[in-house]
DNA sequence: AGCACGCCGACT
DNA sequence: GTCGGCGTGCTC
């Protein structure tokens, strides 16, 4: 017998720890382990986790190992270029590979143990056991509920402590604790018809119809089968035939098919299907033809693409980028390649689905966060199996699918913050992930928008990056007019009382004269966001955090914005017991009610967040405008995220002021980017040119008169030379450190430390600390810092000195319960 | 992140 | 005195 040198393979776990843990390979897993596999192992006293094999490798550790406890699949579920990609991300945007991990992978895919907690059906009570109250509790939602998970009892119980509970149980023989591993993903499975004959044995074929000729409906459920599976066209594979289809022939019932089985004819077979059946038959692509710009545009695109990997198409709202897209979607598909087409969460509209699945049929596969997890573990598992073509249409966490050999990315919008994952970690910006992904597949990647962010633009300006544009509106259609209301004037003069200036009322009058729609846009939601008492001044505060509460009118409640806290209005003032509660200022709930009343023969719709709530709610709004089934829409900045609503004549923001005042770098490219969206929603197809009002108090403000013109590259230049005069991004780079402490004293004293620590080495380039906009969320006091490095400073450098400030305060007591995370390229 | 262990105050 | 709270440190 040959002695086998032991291997051992370091395993990335789904947990926020730093190393990968080392794990030794059971001799009979050596020869189908790979680098990728999913593997079952055990961590700590009982849990058990799935993890993905990093690296195999023969090194003995210093340490006891434990062995792998189970290989979960045949072949890798991960792809090599994904956990390159991982490792990336995680250095780059200083988390853990885990947390990459844990956030790439559907849930299915993971199983992880669970203690699940059982009563003892052999334990006997005898006359001196005494439970105290808690053990009670917890012995009662046992008998009802058999068999619970530590953290359902918890939240059943609402004691902290339940874990403690359940041991002294389990010390006193009263329940049973076992561990288990939990299989959340759920295939799906199908009921299919088989023939109980060989294909091509016709002398057995002959028999069966031999001994059905009397039955009519029996034969005609048989001939219909051997159509459907094409049992006689000899050269070509069998199709499968479920159940159901064959159940729509007319006269072909369930009886029918019983018989069938019966007489040893048919069979029926269960089987595993996947919820997106990968597509066989050739390319079938059907595109709109370009318009003279679209083509020229295209062409650019294509020719830029011969020497950059990376360009950008600044093309005007309303200027058809979309079939830009679909063709170089098909040619790419056309190569043999797959292609992935980002685009904002809130744009993944059917609007968009439906146009995408006329052009690529079956080719197109959408992926976001409203599927359900087994969908999107099917999603997973043919994308991996299957390397054809394909374009994969999602939110910002497809750039985690294991794409096979991606040819193309496009990522629409691209300025959109949405593409910025903020909590948890990995806090990643999916447009530039993305652009890493393409890399490492020697993928193109087009990068679309109207209003570019001034990092992408600036590099486009500097030839990284391929500039194609796009200036030329469909049909011709122009850009809309814009108008700067100055409410300050209008108020003086008493033109214009409540929220609705003159000039608004009077173009929104007329568009619905013309039977054409309106938009106005507010960037609140809720009724009022200031609520006062006039006799002692008190306002409403979220009891978590440090923000204002705001009044919701139709719910009658106050609301946190932040962390979803809410108490009742009160009608008397609990500070002075005043009845003078006065309610300020104007959120989405008081405009659309507003509006109502002015346009009173109109129909007023309104979609904010508490509107489109429930699941399809926010569909259902678009496709009610959209039909002209509602003349004006009120509603926050879901409004502006690139619907396309043919018959909008005016436009109007009711408040620029909130876009313009904040306290940030980005502000003024935020309220840029956003106006201009907003304006583009004006005016796209009815052949009128659209109107657009903007009623601000500071109507000299530069970034408005930008707006004013559509000049982009104006507000470009103009804020570029902002941008280096006080080197923020492109020419740094940012990154946020935060700390949070549930004591408000200890956050500040330890984001002083760490301020001081920072300073020591980075110098001049830490700001702060500072208490952000809000400073408490959910009870945590949080402090922020933030560091400025040099644009091309390397990320492992900058990580390991963070890591070293970090190290070099953690005796302190004021970090001791502070928890510090970053935020690389914050938005 | 979980989870165990260990050290403190408030009640039978 | 014990029960139940929370802070600390470790997991291959």
């Amino acid at each position: 017998m040959i002695l086998m040198k032991p291997m051992f393979a370091e395993i990335i776990l789904p947990l926020p720890l730093s190393s990968t843990f080392t794990y030794e390979i059971p001799s009979e897993m050596e020869s189908s382990l790979q680098v990728g596999s999913r593997v079952l192992v055990q961590f700590g006293r009982k849990k058990f986790y799935t993890g993905i094999v990093e690296s195999v490798h023969s090194t003995m550790p210093a340490y006891e190992v434990k062995p792998l406890m189970a290989l979960l699949d045949p072949r890798p579920a991960v792809r090599y270029p994904q956990m390159k990609l991982w490792k990336w991300i995680s250095e780059y945007y200083l988390c853990s590979v885990g947390e990459v991990y844990k956030a790439a992978v559907p849930t299915g895919l993971k199983p992880e143990s669970e203690t699940s907690v059982t009563l003892n059906q052999d334990f006997e009570a005898d006359s001196d056991t005494h439970f105290t109250e808690r053990q009670a509790i917890v012995i009662q939602l046992l008998e009802q509920k058999k068999r619970m998970s530590i953290s359902e009892i918890s939240i059943a119980t609402g004691l902290a402590n339940a874990a403690g509970t359940v041991s002294q149980l389990l010390q006193a023989g009263v329940v049973e604790v076992d561990e288990r591993i939990v299989e959340k993903y759920r295939p799906k499975k199908q009921t299919f018809v088989v023939l109980d004959a060989e294909r091509g044995d016709n002398e057995k074929l002959h028999s069966f119809f031999d001994r059905i000729k009397r039955a009519r409906q029996q034969e005609n459920a048989l001939v219909s089968y051997l159509d459907k599976s094409g049992w006689m066209r000899q050269a070509a594979p069998l199709h499968d035939v479920p159940r159901a289809e064959l159940l729509e022939v007319p006269g072909v019932t369930p009886g029918v098919l019983k018989a069938l089985v019966d007489k040893g004819i048919l069979r029926m077979e269960r089987r595993v299907i996947n919820r997106f059946n990968s597509v066989s038959d050739n390319i079938e692509i059907s595109l709109v033809q370009l318009s003279a710009g679209q083509r020229k545009a295209m062409d650019e695109i294509r020719r830029l693409f011969r020497d950059k990997d990376v360009v950008l198409l600044h093309g005007l709202t309303g200027s058809g980028k979309t079939e830009i897209y679909n063709h170089l979607i098909a040619a790419a598909l056309k190569d043999g390649t797959q292609v992935l087409y980002l685009v904002p969460e809130i744009s993944l509209t059917t609007q968009l689905t439906d146009r995408l699945r006329r052009a690529f049929g079956n080719r197109l596969i959408v992926y976001h966060s409203k599927f359900t997890d087994n969908e999107r573990v099917d999603i997973w598992k043919r994308l991996l199996t299957d390397n054809e073509p394909a374009v994969v249409l999602g939110a910002r966490s497809s750039v985690f699918l294991p794409f096979a050999r991606l040819g193309l990315v496009i990522v629409d919008e691209e300025h959109e913050a949405s593409f910025k994952q903020y909590d948890p970690a990995p806090r990643y910006n999916a447009r530039d992930v993305a652009t890493v992904l393409a890399s490492m597949h020697g993928a193109r990647v087009l990068l679309g928008s109207a209003t570019p962010s001034v990092e992408t633009f600036y590099k486009a300006s500097s030839g990284k990056y391929g500039l194609a544009s796009l200036y030329e509106r469909f049909e011709g259609a122009e850009l809309p007019e814009v108008e700067i209301v100055d409410m300050k004037e209008q108020r003086k003069k008493k033109i214009s009382h409540g929220s609705l200036s003159r000039p608004l009322m009077h173009e929104m009058r007329e568009a619905i004269g013309e039977e054409l729609q309106g938009i106005v846009f507010q960037n609140r939601r809720g009724f009022a966001p200031m609520v006062i008492c006039r006799t002692c001044g008190w306002t409403p505060k979220c009891d978590n955090c440090d923000v204002s509460l705001v009044y919701h009118k139709k719910i009658n409640l106050l609301k946190c914005h932040y962390c979803g806290f809410t108490s009742l209005m009160p009608r008397v003032c609990p500070a002075c017991e005043g009845i003078d509660i006065e309610t300020y200022g104007y959120g989405t709930e008081r405009i659309a009610e507003e509006v109502q009343e002015i346009f009173k023969e109109s129909r007023i719709s309104r979609m904010d967040l508490d509107t489109t709530r429930n699941k399809d709610a926010f569909q259902e709004i678009i496709e009610n405008f959209s039909a002209h089934r509602s003349d004006i829409l009120v509603g926050t900045q879901m409004v502006t995220k690139g619907l396309d609503f043919e018959k909008v004549k005016v436009v109007g923001v009711i408040n620029a002021d909130t876009l313009l005042n904040f306290p940030d770098f980005r502000s003024d490219e935020r309220a840029f980017n956003m106006l201009e969206q907003v304006a583009g929603r004006a005016g796209r197809r009815n052949g009128t040119r659209g109107k657009v009002i903007i009623q601000t108090t500071r109507p000299d403000d530069p970034v408005l008169k930008f707006v004013k013109d559509h000049d982009y590259q104006g507000f470009y230049h103009h804020e570029i030379i902002e941008r280096k005069r006080y080197s923020y991004p492109p020419f740094t780079k940012v990154i946020g450190i935060y700390l949070k402490n549930k004591d408000s004293v200890l956050a500040d004293r330890a984001a002083t430390a760490m301020t001081m620590k920072l300073c020591e080495i980075f110098g001049s380039r830490v700001l702060g600390p500072e208490k952000p906009f809000v400073s408490r969320v959910a009870l945590w006091y949080i402090q922020s810092i933030m560091l400025k490095v040099e644009a091309g400073a390397s990320m492992s450098k900058v990580k390991r000195l963070l890591r070293e400030c970090h190290v070099a305060i953690s005796g302190l007591p004021e970090m001791k319960a502070t928890m510090v995370y970053y935020d690389v390229d914050p938005v």
